[in-house]
DNA sequence: GTCAGTGCAAACTTTTTGCAACTAC
DNA sequence: GTAGTTGCAAAAAGTTTGCACTGAC
């Protein structure tokens, strides 16, 4: 599925959604969807409000950003994250399930796929629980970050002998 | 190991973490540690903040409750967790690992263990990552809420019906 | 005695809310 | 026409910061 049959088919599970729900099918909504399937990372309001006004040219509030947002999240088109200081968001049909990778030290995030992971989480078995969705964020050092800690070990174990 | 001796060695743990890295062991420091360690389940700032005022009779500023909690996040005695609006804390020394589950729809988060679950995270190979902890969240529906969703299917289905 | 740590208040950031104007239905 | 949406600005909520004072070393 190309990148333009993505962003038409969620346009119209989220118009089935807005019909649905008793939503009304606003330009600024479709503007939204379509931006944010533009954009292959994770996303905060603000970057999402800045993308939109310069690269789509097109002016919505931040307010409107938060309300559509939860729109598409509840529309399972959207998911949200929230790692680091504000949410994240990413759009979520179509796309690889994948996992998150978080440098405590640099912050950075990284993330890949793993389908056994992927199979161990979806075939645990719940109790008195419905999945419908899951995040898994694993916490540690990225080897850039690795690679400093060692330098800096060593450092202090040489100011150590040459005490 | 009984509640008071987890508390003695955490005590330890912090105390060596603070010698190490030439920070000043101060009774506010303490005070917050010991208060985590009698609290069970997650928490926020502001209700570690509530706690200690009412329960332990220990004011301290929230500045202060947020500079210690890095400081205990560091020493590996305290995880950080983000869903809903503000972070929450939770102690992590001798405790079992545990996944969460969390109602997309009360918001209501249970925990539950699962070794399987686990293994298979902690056995994953990282590219160019070394793992120190994760966190695992399943978002869906609890029992309570899918019961809901189930009475209102229910009810539309039946106003279809007498149309 | 010195400087890291604390408390307080102000600042800052992210998100929510109230209200008037607008527009999809 | 009407009620759901939008934009704006103000408010709220959570977190960080600057500064004077305190107390651990």
């Amino acid at each position: 599925m190309d990148n333009q049959q993505v962003k038409d088919t969620v346009k119209q599970i989220f118009t089935e959604y807005l019909t649905l729900n008793g939503h009304r099918k606003t330009p600024e909504r479709y503007a939204i969807l379509d931006t944010i399937y533009s954009i292959e990372e994770h996303f905060d309001i603000d970057s999402l409000y800045i993308r939109m006004a310069e690269q789509e040219n097109f002016r919505v509030s931040r307010a409107t950003l938060y309300n559509t947002i939860i729109l598409l999240i509840n529309a399972n088109l959207v998911v949200k994250h929230q790692f680091g200081n504000s949410s994240q968001y990413e759009k979520c049909y179509n796309c690889e399930t994948h996992h998150h990778q978080i440098c405590t030290q640099c912050g950075k995030v990284t993330e890949f796929q793993s389908e056994e992971l992927q199979n161990a989480i979806t075939n645990t078995r719940l109790k008195n629980f419905k999945l419908s969705h899951y995040s898994l964020y694993i916490y540690g050092s990225c080897s850039k970050c690795s690679r400093i800690n060692k330098m800096k070990q060593k450092k202090i174990h040489n100011q150590k002998k040459e005490k």
